[in-house]
Parts: C-alpha cells; structure tokens; sequence
DNA sequence: ATATACGATGGTAACGTTACCATGATTTCA
DNA sequence: TGAAATCATGGTAACGTTACCATCGTATAT
C-alpha cells in the first residue's frame, strides 16, 4: 500500500485507531465535547495526548468550508496609531480559532479596493476596515458580502458593523479647550489629509466658528506626518501668520514638532504659544511642557472590534452594531497658560 | 446526484471543463505555464478568466503538503523599530504566495517558547524570530526543525540564517563618538534589559574602557521603555550621579526623555550635556536640538531576512547566511559642543 | 529503420478533515 | 407495553487540489 503522507505527523484516524472509536467521534470529541459520552472522551483525550496529535488547519477548514482567516486593513502599520489597534486586535483573537491576515492599504483608496476585492476572493470568515470612507465600488461590493465587517477609528454610518468616535466632536473639544483656556488666534496643522484629518479641521472650523470675529487659519499638506515635518510646518506657518497665539495640531506628532520649533525660536509654551495635539502618543506626556492632546482608547478599540466580530461568527446577538468610543480631552501644560480677560478654564489634570 | 458545495466558487474542475482540457493540465498550467502547450495554456488562461477562478488556498495546501505560512515571532509590535521591520516584512512577501502570520513574545522568553512550539505544530512554511538569545529548549528544538529559520536584529550565530548588526559595536561606536567630542563623565541609560540593550551595555563599557581613568555610570530597568521613563531614569541619575557630562541611551524614546529632563531643568545641549541614542526614530533629528543616534536599516533588514527565507525556500542558494547588514553613527547638535583639550571630532552631517 | 528518450497530457488516488445519513441502544410518552 | 423520540456512535462520501504513474506521439540517436 502506498501512502503520500511526508510528514509522521499523526492524523484523526491515529487517534481514533488507538482510542479504539471512530474517527468522526474524535472529531466531535474535539469540536464539541459534550456530544461525546465521558468515557470515550477520556479516552480520547488520553489518545491525543500520547500521540501529541494537533489538527491539520487546512483539512479543516476544506471539509467545513469555514475559513478561520480575519482580514485585516489598515492605511498603515507604522503609525503608533494603528500600532496600538493591532496589539488590540491580536490580543483579543489570539485565544480563538481565527487568524489574522493584515493588508497596508498605504492611506490609497484605490490600493483599498485593490485589496478588498483581494482578500475578498479568499473568502474571509470576517473583515475589519479602518475608517467610513471606502470607495462606492467598494461599499456596495461589501454591502452584500457574506461576512461581517467592522469599521473602526470613526463613529458613523459603517457598511455592516463600527466602533470608533466622531473625530470632529473631538477636535472641536481640543480647539473649544483653547478658546477656553484664552486663546484667541488659533491655527490649525494638518498632515496626509486622511478622512480623519480633515473631520478634525471641520471640528476645529466648528469650535472656531463659536469664537466671535476669528477665523481660520489652516495649513494642510498632503504629504506625510511626522514630527520634523510637523517643524516644518509650522515654522512656515509662523512665517505667513505672525500674530497666533495657539495651534490645534491634527497628531502628537505634528504638535511635539510644533513644540520644537517654538523651542527653536525662544518662543514660550504656553505662555506665547498655546499647543494641543490628537491621539496622546506616549511622549506628549514627556514633553517639556507636557503637550495637551485628545486621548481615544485605541487599543480597546481593537479589541472591541474583533469581539463584534466574534459575536456574529459564533451566532450571538450583537449589542449595538455602532459604537462610539469617545474621547477625553487631556490638559496639559502646553495650554494652561494665558488669561486675556476671559476666565481661562484650567484643569487639575495633566503635567 | 449531491453536493455539500456551498460556495457558488468555480473549481478547477469547472475550468478544465470550459477549457475542454484534464483538470491536472490546468493545474500545471497554473503552477508552471511552461510546461503546458501553448494553445492549451490560451484556452486554459481564457477560461480561468471567464469564470474568475480563484484557486482554493485550503485545498492546495492539503493536497501539496507544502504550508504558505510564514511565522513571524517578535518581542513587540507597538515599539516603532519592529514596525519598520515589519513593513519591511510585508512589502518583501505581499506578491508571493507566502503570508504571514506574526506572534508577539512581549520580550518573554517563556512566551517564546510557548509560541515557537505553537507556531511549530502548524508546520510553517519558514519562521523569523528576533534576536539570537532563544532558550536551549527553543534552540535545540528549532535546530532540526525541518523549516528554514532567520533570525533578525543581531549578527551572531544564529540557528540557520542571520541578518542583524552588533549592537555592541554599535553603541561601543556611539560612545566613542561622544569621547571623541571630548565628553569624560559618560552615563548609560537602559531600560526593559531585553538582550539587545544589555548588548548595548556592553558596548559602553568597552568603549569606556579605552578612556584612562573613566568608570562606568549605569541606570538601567526592566521596565519597558519610553520617554516618560528616560526622563524619569535620567532625573534619578542626575539626582546621583552630579558630574556627568553626557549620556549615552539605549535607544531614541529614552535620549529623548534625557532631553526633556535637561530642559526642564536647565542644563544646556550639549554644551553641558552630551545626548546620543539609539535607533534614529524620526523623531531624533528634529528634536532642539537634533539627537544623535545609530541608525539600522530595519526596513531593509525585515525586507531581506524575507528574501532569504524565500530563497531558500525556492530551492536558490542563498548566499551569506548570516549577514551583518551595518550601522551609522549619525552625528547631530546634541554632541557637537564641548571639546577640553582633546581634538573633538565633529561632523558635517545632521544637526 | 528501429530503439530510445522526451514532452505533453490525463486518470486515479491520495491529502486529513467534516457533513450527512444510518444504526442500534436507551429513554420518554401515551 | 409498544411506539416514538432521543442519544451515542460509526460508515461513507465529499471538500478542491496535487502527486504519482500511465499513455501517447514525436524527436533523437544509432
């Protein structure tokens, strides 16, 4: 008799040989013990662990058609950002049967539909996507797909499923907490202009439309955050815009930037220059002065996502299918200083 | 007749039918075109076309014994070096038929081993895995493990193949440079004393050692990096040690930290104070004033353990199994000042 | 011209598991 | 007490692909 089998790896049938029952009762065994009569399973169990027997993924998920991959996308995989979702979501799947395949949409819609169609061919036992603003071609190709899909980072109207906040509310808070605390000439720094960077400039031009007589003063480019070029910008904003007191920044990056170029230039935080940032990176805290930001729980966000997700695969009801998050708006030095007749709103929180 | 398919998915057989041609030609034609005749391979592509056949991952593997899977085991995915390392990860694999599939240690060498043998029982198609200081346990058994296996960040004997540079030569450059700019009171700060920072010790001690009459100043912890703990190890060693005129940082988040801690306390960088790092996060150069720091290319270094794993796994040579892939010392204000009598060495580049 | 090698193609039997249905034993209900 | 329902278990046939071997025709060597 003839036999293919490379590996000495042993299967069901070893198993079932040895515990002297059949192979499908092995199975079952596995699957759903209670199924199973105790002793059989006793059996059983001592079966596989003397043969140190581990199931064959592959021929699982062929002969149940169900496919254990979760697909993944996200615009990046270096941002810290998204850095903090991911621990979220491979902590929350890594007790389950699922995995996770992780796709770089590099902040392209187009390289977006490129990879939905993608994984979507692979038929995915689930998906999550970052953000609400996917192509049309894409909505209403997901729109009638099989599996559940979940939107993070933004609270809105999702395809399927979402958990994530309204970052216009949130930066309109930030900018709301300047105003509060006296500034009145307030820019507004963004970088890469993703969907969620503009809702921050939109929440920023909202709380600045509240402020009598101000108006906005924004510099945006498209190219890619960072701190250096958070620097950058802002020093080019200083250049054109000489009479601002604070700046709103889209990222910590952009404000830790911010912060370095008014050290540059002798320019005093907060006393001169109001700084506030988005996301509360861990340096924002270090800083000299502490950088003020917005704090959205990324990690429990992943997390969340992926039990969403979870719950449908495994039939359970689903709580609410669209989950805001929120925010906490951090106060921190970088915003506590000037009082210009208005009572400034100071915080005990914060560095 | 019946079916359990429930996937309206074409199969290949569907296509060998359309095509009029063995299901095991469209096979061939699928794996290797040029083994198939011209004009079948036309009516085969045609029909693949026709029906938007997508092979069936599950069922190739099954069937060829061969795994897609490459397991990536590494210490951290938040900290920003394995991010890079891990795009780099990504863009090498994306067009192959290998995906990847990552596991966090969290700096543990228990969850190391737990997860190596996990990761094993699913017979990977290779594994990567971070540094060379695995437990015997883990060595001996990866050590016949039937699998290509790469080992990144270190250059060192690995168990099959390396890519990686000395970080003791490393930061034993680093602090050289900064005797070189004429700094005598050299202190180390360490944290999260993972292998690859106790190597960079070791590198400051050696270096030291060339400086007649210098001791070594250490402060180090096993808790977790970041700036928030480089500002506070470096108050504590300012707090003790009150003679230091520089600070050699195991890595970018705690010489950022030390910077902080100089401001807020007044200390001028770098005329009284020499910063260098470690890593060349963005973040270092646009600090005020810039850090210094050693930079690796991670990107590089995630891209090409890929591509040795993958030759290998073609069946190429591959040619130097264990590569050190180098490190630059990047000279920045934050040790350009101070020079006591001994020729400073000071460089055109960064700041 | 004939034996031999080679290239292209196909049939059949795996790969290791689960779905479906059947069987016999046990319990429940009228 | 007998019929129906339920439970535990097993046999067989899929899942969709590739490995192995066989076949047939054509090119090459003697």
């Amino acid at each position: 008799m003839k036999t293919r089998r490379a590996s000495g790896r042993p299967t069901i049938a070893d198993v079932a040989r040895l515990a002297g029952v059949g192979a499908i009762t092995v199975s079952r065994a596995i699957r759903d013990p209670n199924q199973v009569s105790e002793e059989l399973r006793n059996r059983i169990e001592e079966a596989i662990r003397e043969l140190n027997y581990v199931p064959n993924v592959q021929a699982q998920i062929l002969a149940s058609g169900q496919s254990n991959v979760i697909a993944v996308l996200l615009p990046s995989l270096t941002n810290s950002v998204y850095a903090d979702v991911i621990r979220g979501i491979y902590d929350k799947v890594a007790p389950t049967r699922f995995h996770i395949q992780i796709g770089n949409t590099r902040y392209s819609e187009q390289e977006e539909d490129r990879l939905v169609a993608l994984f979507a061919w692979q038929r995915p036992a689930a998906m999550l996507l970052a953000g609400l603003d996917q192509s049309e071609t894409t909505r209403s190709f997901l729109a009638d797909a099989e599996f559940p899909i979940v939107q993070i980072m933004e609270h809105g109207p999702a395809i399927d499923m979402g958990i994530g906040c309204s970052h216009k509310d949130a930066a309109r808070a930030a900018v709301t907490h300047l105003i509060d605390c006296g500034y009145r000439r307030i820019a507004f720094l963004g970088a890469r202009k993703d969907p969620r960077m503009m809702r921050r400039r939109d929440g920023y031009r909202e709380a600045l439309a509240a402020l009598p007589g101000a108006k906005p003063i924004e510099l945006l480019t498209p190219e890619p955050s960072g701190v250096a070029r958070g620097r950058a910008l802002f020093s080019q904003l200083l250049d054109t815009a000489t009479d601002i007191d604070a700046v709103a920044c889209g990222n910590d990056d952009l404000a830790l930037g911010a912060l370095f170029e008014c050290q540059a230039r002798g320019i005093a935080v907060p006393e001169q220059m109001g700084i506030i940032g988005f996301n509360d990176l861990e340096m924002a805290a270090a800083a000299v002065p502490a950088i003020s930001t917005v704090r959205i729980d990324r990690y429990e966000m992943g997390r969340r996502a992926i039990g969403m997700l979870l719950d449908r695969l495994e039939g359970k009801k689903v709580g609410e299918p669209i989950v805001d998050i929120g925010f906490d708006v951090i106060r921190r030095a970088s915003t506590s200083a000037v009082d210009q007749g208005v009572s400034a709103a100071r915080s005990a929180k914060g560095g």
